[in-house]
DNA sequence: TAAAAATACTCCATAGGTATTTTAT
DNA sequence: ATAAAATACCTATGGAGTATTTTTA
């Protein structure tokens, strides 16, 4: 017996019901299936009287209850006095855009886990990645910077954020004055870009060839924002970066302009369209979306 | 965190030693270590003051242990109310000698197990077998039937009970009404044998070859003492057994005659002479041999 | 027929083991 | 030098996953 099967038989308890169980549990439902049995099975005791529409307590059941109330309790008060949680269950494979560095995503992870008592491992992705493991069944979640329409069909996606694409450039560049910046202007622009930019900024590039402007770039490696932001600085260029990006950095010698026409991308929070209905998918969207209606969510 | 966890932390608590603490809970030192830590790293706090010859709490390490009472009184309800365990802890793999089908011995493995709260894994096994499986750390503990002196160099044994060898004969058999028999008689008995006995009984079978008695034994397949009993039964011929077994089958029909002069077999409970004085074994001979010394034991 | 639960299997995290090293008296 | 604790590495158990089947309204 241990902390985990008390966790799951008062959650059964309280909803009568496997599936939604394991949804408030945050795990699937063979999971709490299997451990129920194994629990009965060492008891020796039926605790749910089942049946595929209802599921009612036994008398055991309910005496069991009220005894896995009590150490759930106990558990609380200690819990509580040093701030961590009873063993963990379920897991999260959360892909997090690997430039991400500003905002409070992280934060509203960390409320994730605190609520649900969860497990997630994350990984840093390259947007392209995100959609192979996605697809492939190596990642749950990913929170991507993405272009319109550029998610594959297997996949969908919950719009975060939608901001504009500026450059970041040193004060001194004869551009940062402008209040805009025209795509036939970036010829004129030295662009930074490191190793990964030439995939997110595909679409950017293909719209300059198709407008006929060419692209003057300088290779920044080792990559890293921080390294190429000092690059910006020291004059070697300019930076392209979303809106959000942009207003972190800038500030002391450095103009942020925006492009003109507007340039979109999207900070979205992509999942497999098979799973966003499911056990623990369901809760963690839900979760994310309830930050960004009450306009709590800064990327 | 975890119920083993505040178990480890309670236990090291009572009695400030790892390696002790390791003992009562019948893991090895290591185990008690490594969990300890977990739980700091999680907790982010000292527990234990740690220092290489004195053990003791820190202030939060009092209030953990508070805290984790607590929890442990509300889980010995549970355990009380339900006859269960909270999650068993540590292993011992025990070697029973494979007709071992009389006695309490299981019963005092029970005990042990719900002292201690252990998970035992139980082999049938050979008494040659066993030597080889405890000399190459297949098995912690054998309770098996030796002869004297027959223990290999590595492995030491503790004799639970010595007793004479018999032979169980139908009371039609022309020997059944003699008070004793010598080894000359045994070349007027057919001796039911089966696949196991020339190893059980090599030593038997060579102290016959020395006398120059000749034995005449007819093969019992497939075995099982059920099986040979049935044989005996039968008249078919007689069983060389140990006294408390042919007690066992004695009665209705059955005489049990003992050899003259006499012959022992031990009963006894081996392990490594390395390990004998470690961590889980010396609580596990300790246990065995307290039903010993009270005499409560049966084979 | 659809929805819920159970089952079969696979994978991976982790508890616990052995062997060894470190540390302090 | 000795004894206790920590560490490194390995194995095995079991929790949780996916895919599928069974069950019943």
């Amino acid at each position: 017996m241990n902390l985990v099967q008390l966790r799951y038989v008062l959650e059964l308890a309280a909803c009568g019901n496997f599936t939604r169980a394991a949804e408030n549990l945050c795990v699937t439902q063979p999971a709490v299936s299997h451990q129920l049995k194994t629990l009965e099975k060492e008891l020796g005791i039926t605790l749910f009287q089942r049946d595929t529409h209802a599921l009612s307590l036994t008398d055991e059941g309910e005496e069991f209850c009220r005894c896995a109330e009590k150490v759930m309790a106990a558990m609380g008060e200690l819990e509580e006095t040093f701030g961590i949680k009873n063993t963990a269950t379920g897991r999260l494979r959360l892909g997090l855009y690997m430039f991400h560095q500003v905002g409070n995503l992280n934060k509203i992870v960390v409320d994730f886990i605190s609520k649900y008592n969860v497990r997630v491992n994350t990984f840093s992705v390259e947007t392209s990645d995100a959609y192979r493991m996605l697809e492939d069944g190596r990642l749950d979640f990913a929170v991507v910077n993405c272009w319109d329409g550029e998610i594959p069909p297997e996949l969908t996606g919950h719009t975060l954020a939608r901001e504009r694409l500026m450059i970041l450039m040193s004060q001194q560049e004869p551009y940062a004055s402008r209040s805009s910046l025209t795509l036939e202007d970036m010829s004129g622009i030295c662009l930074l870009f490191d190793q990964w930019a030439p995939k997110i900024y595909a679409p950017f590039i293909r719209i300059c060839r198709e407008k006929g402007v060419q692209l003057t770039t300088a290779n920044v490696d080792p990559d890293g924002p921080e390294m190429e932001i000092a690059a910006v600085k020291e004059g070697l260029g300019a930076s392209l970066v979303k809106e959000s990006t942009g207003q972190f950095y800038c500030g002391d010698n450095l103009a942020l302009v925006p492009i003109e026409p507007p340039l979109y991308i999207n900070t979205t929070l992509i999942c497999r369209k098979k799973d966003r209905n499911h056990s623990p998918y369901a809760s963690f969207i839900k979760h994310v979306l309830s930050y960004v209606e009450k306009g709590e969510l800064k990327v």
